[in-house]
DNA sequence: GTACTAACTGACTGATCAGTCAGTATTGAA
DNA sequence: TTCAATACTGACTGATCAGTCAGTTAGTAC
C-alpha cells in the first residue's frame, strides 16, 4: 500500500535499491564485507533475504554500487563547499578544505571508513569499476589540496614546493588523524587546530 | 625425526608455536581474521588441521598471541635503534626516528598491516589483552616522537610546539603514508624525502 | 475480468569453517 | 618393559552464508 503510486513505476525500483544502499553502507562499512550477509542488509531494508538479490546481482555488485554512491556524494559535498566558500588566499583555501574534510568525515563517518577498508583496496586490485570509483576519490581529494597549494603559490602565501607531493602528504596526515580518532586510541578531535598550525607551517611562505 | 632432540622438551612446544605465529601473523595481515581459516594457518605451518587447536585453544587466542609477537618486535627493534644511533640535535633524533620508522614499516609490512587491520581494533574493544598490546605499540611509537621533540626543545632545535600533540599529528602522517602506499594508490616511496622536509618545516624553531 | 509484468518470497543447495573428541603415535622416565 | 604424558590426527558437528529457483502476490494495461 505505500508503495502504490510507486510500485511498476521507474522509481519505485530506484528507492527501493537507494534503501538498501544506505543500509549497506552503514554495514559493509562497521562491520566489513565478509562479516556482513546479504540477508542481515534486506532484513534491515524491510524485505526478506532473498529479495534482496532481485535488486543486486551479487553481494560484490552491491558493495561496488555502495561505492559508487560514496564517491558521488563525497565530490558533490566538496564541490558544493566550494562553490559557497571563497577565501582570501590559497593558504587560506588550503585551511578551509583541511578542516572541511575533517567536517566531512565526522558527519559522514561511514564513507571514510568504507574507504579504509581492506575490503575496498582488495577489490580495485581486481575489479576495475570499483578501482574506478576509488581513484576518482582519492583523486578529487588529492586536486582539492594541490589546487589551494597552486594558488597559493601564485598569490605568495604559499612557499616553494611540489604541490603535488605535498597535498598527497596532507592528504595522508588528514586521513592519519581521522583515523586515530575512530580507533579510539587518542582523542584526536582536540587535534583539529593543532593539525591546521602544523600545516600552516609546513607550507607557509616565509 | 626432525624434532627428536626437541620433542618432549620445554622448547619443542615454543618452536611449533613460533612457527605457527610466524604463519597466521602474515596471513592475519594480508588476508584478516575472517579470512584467515585456522586450518590454512596449519596446513601452511605443517600440520594437519585440528593440531592447531592444540596450540592455540581458538582461533582469537592464535590472534592475540600473533598481536603480541608483532608488539615485542616492535619494541624492540625500536630499543635497538636508539641504542645504537646518537644525533646532534633533537631534530635530527625526530627525522631519523621518522625515517626508521618508514624503513621498518617497509620490511615488515605485515606488522603494520596488522596494526591497521580493522579487526585489531574492534578486539582490542572488547578484549583487555588485546587492548593492551595495541596500547603498548601506539604508547611506544608516540613516545619516541615526543622524547624527540623534547630534547630539540631543550637544545633549540624545535620551536614552541606541544611535544604530546604534535609527536600524534606526526605518528599520523608517517601511518598515513604508509597506508597510501600500501594502497597502491601512489608510489608513496617517493615521498619520503618530502615527508621529512614537511617534518622540519613542521617542527624547526625559527 | 483477463493478461502481463514487476516485486517479492520460502525452501533449498553446496560450500566453508571453528571447534570437539575419541583415539593413535611418540617419547622420556621409572 | 611399562607407564604416563605430550603431540598429533581424522572424522565429525553445527552453524553460517551466498546464491538459486519455482512459485506467489500485487499492480498495470486493455
Amino acid at each position: 500500500m505505500k508503495n502504490f503510486l510507486l510500485q511498476g513505476s521507474a522509481n519505485a525500483e530506484e528507492i527501493k535499491k537507494a534503501d538498501i544502499l544506505d543500509t549497506a553502507t552503514i554495514l559493509f562499512a562497521n562491520k566489513g564485507f565478509t562479516n556482513t550477509s546479504m540477508t542481515e542488509v534486506a532484513s534491515l531494508t524491510g524485505i526478506v533475504g532473498a529479495t534482496i538479490f532481485y535488486h543486486f546481482k551479487t553481494k560484490e555488485e552491491l558493495f561496488v554500487s555502495v561505492l559508487e554512491n560514496v564517491k558521488t556524494g563525497l565530490v558533490e559535498a566538496f564541490s558544493l563547499y566550494f562553490q559557497e566558500e571563497h577565501f582570501p588566499s590559497g593558504l587560506e583555501r588550503l585551511l578551509g578544505a583541511i578542516a572541511y574534510h575533517l567536517h566531512i568525515a565526522e558527519i559522514k563517518k561511514e564513507w571514510f571508513l568504507l574507504l579504509r577498508r581492506h575490503y575496498t583496496h582488495e577489490l580495485a586490485a581486481v575489479n576495475p569499476t570499483c578501482r574506478q570509483h576509488l581513484e576518482v576519490v582519492y583523486t578529487c581529494l588529492v586536486e582539492i589540496f594541490e589546487k589551494a597549494l597552486t594558488i597559493g603559490q601564485e598569490d605568495g602565501s604559499v612557499g616553494q614546493l611540489s604541490a603535488k607531493k605535498t597535498a598527497l602528504i596532507i592528504l595522508a596526515m588528514v586521513d592519519g588523524i581521522i583515523q586515530l580518532e575512530s580507533n579510539n586510541l587518542y582523542n584526536a578531535g582536540t587535534l583539529y587546530s593543532e593539525l591546521l598550525a602544523s600545516c600552516r607551517k609546513m607550507v607557509e611562505n616565509k
